[in-house]
DNA sequence: ACGCGCCTTCCTCCGGACGGAAGCCCGACC
DNA sequence: GGTCGGGCTTCCGTCCGGAGGAAGGCGCGT
């Protein structure tokens, strides 16, 4: 083919016409094969859970014919599979992947039973909650029966400063997180949602005073979150607990003792050293409004 | 050391380039780009939640330059991520998509409170599983406290003709798919486990008659699985209700008219036309023995 | 010091991937 | 019926991204 074109010159470029009219690719910009194919999986989502071969092709900003091609062979992996409709969706091979996430699935297996009977104590909704990257994300979601008004899926992923599980993980994170987070554009979702800085850092300093992070409305209306850190065998914390109620539940602050308790019995099962004396106190400092 | 894993892979391939795979290796090649990057996930399983990119290189037979750069894409954009030693691991990123698989956790979250009510029922371990190819996977799976004996972990999967779920399934899957199973090779897993092709038929027969699969001891010894179909929006069985208890428990089969109760509940809540004829007549018939 | 894994970066050549174009199926609309 | 349009599939030539060899920096045990 041509020779050795000399790596520093840019006159070869002059007489190639950029085969690429696309101007603007802002958001999706799949140079490589791989991440071409992680974009098909990307144009799934909550809102999205079934494309069809066309949907995905815009989505994604992939030529229909590369998006069949890639489309077919994530299907016959398992990755994808076809319902009845011809339309494409996320395949059980995915499942099967996704309980491996060590801060996932894993971490569930081992707190289920815990979830289950603050579940069944406190008739609340129960999640449990990891952080990735300046989202959390929910590993479990147990839904109260009656009053379902749940946007928590197990899988559910959210900013870290609209939701009680996210402020605590936010608030015992590396002050670089914190910064970077904080930094970020807050996004609003109900009238409540803490999106002034000055706040959100006076609520993270009384979360970690508190060992409980209260939040009220703040990620749906009428809704109301109480949540507490889970603690991994360095002490540090890896996950949060938290339950949410409707806002109108009597006294929802009796519920902080036994969601503490919980997340002391799950912290202990995951080999972190016996209960801090912080917490204890912290605890026991937070219950004392609820008395009067 | 774990014993490798046959991968066929060869260090050395370059002599003879392959005579163009005219499609027809499932699992085997990563011919193309986006088949390497499914294998480097393929490379993360049950016994290998936790691999170092050396440990990835040789598992998917790739270059380590090569693994060292997919890697890389997969964890920037969430499949996988790094723990504090260095090692990867599957990322949330993955479990957030597995968490839409359409049977998957989607008829999880809807099946969730009966199977909780069930578990505490019974006391017994509780699976709902689907199909997925030759294989039963499980979408939940929820332990009984005490007596901890299981191998079926959420996104777990096992070959249908070894466990009561697989077996209801198999029983319920199209006439085709039974052939494809049947006269493919039965692993055994246990002395009580299925492996001859007339004993398999006449299982599935009376699990077809009776509508309830009975397995002892045939994917792991001293346990007894109970399973019963699941029915969807047109009748058709698209998942399987299973308990297991411990061999030694008493009356097991007094379990059944609970489990059928919970699928009814279920297949309802699906959707599905108004309890069929078919199984009430058969609940009552397999319950019949335990009577006297 | 030395060797040995493991990880990371750089660079070149080759072959697979990309997308245009055309064919196919089906349902809608005139 | 004819025509059109949207969605899907197949084919094929070009070209650019990817594969992997080679070399360099760790950390560790001998």
């Amino acid at each position: 083919m041509s020779a050795t074109v000399p790596l520093s010159s840019t006159s070869r470029d002059g007489g190639a016409p950029r085969p690429r009219p696309a101007g603007g690719d802002p958001c999706a910009g799949p140079a490589t094969a791989a991440g071409r194919t992680l974009a098909v999986l990307a144009a799934f989502g909550p809102e999205h859970s079934s494309l069809s071969l066309s949907e995905i092709s815009r989505r994604t900003g992939l030529s229909l014919t590369t998006t069949h091609r890639l489309v077919g062979e994530l299907r016959e992996w398992g990755a994808l599979e076809r319902g009845a409709d011809g339309r494409y969706g996320i395949g059980l091979r995915l499942l099967e992947l996704g309980a491996l996430a060590p801060h996932g699935l894993q971490l569930r297996e081992l707190a289920l039973p815990y979830l289950d009977d603050l579940h069944h104590a406190t008739r609340a909704n129960v999640h449990l909650a990891v952080r990735d990257g300046h989202d959390v994300v929910y590993v479990e979601s147990l839904r109260a029966r009656g009053a379902v008004q749940v946007l928590s899926r197990l899988g559910g992923r959210w900013p870290l400063h609209a939701t009680g599980t996210g402020q605590v993980l936010l608030a015992y994170a590396s002050p670089e997180l914190q910064r970077e987070v904080v930094a970020s554009p807050l996004r609003r979702f109900t009238a409540n949602t803490i999106t002034d800085v000055e706040e959100l850092r006076r609520t993270l300093a009384e979360v970690r005073r508190t060992g409980v992070a209260i939040a009220e409305n703040q990620l749906t209306a009428e809704a109301l979150a109480l949540a507490v850190p889970v603690r991994g065998p360095g002490d540090e914390v890896i996950a949060a607990l938290g339950v949410t109620v409707q806002r109108a539940a009597v006294k929802s602050h009796a519920l902080i003792p036994v969601l503490a308790a919980t997340a002391r019995g799950i912290s202990r099962a995951l080999g972190a050293p016996s209960v801090s004396t912080v917490d204890r106190r912290s605890v026991r400092r937070t219950t004392q409004p609820d008395l009067h």
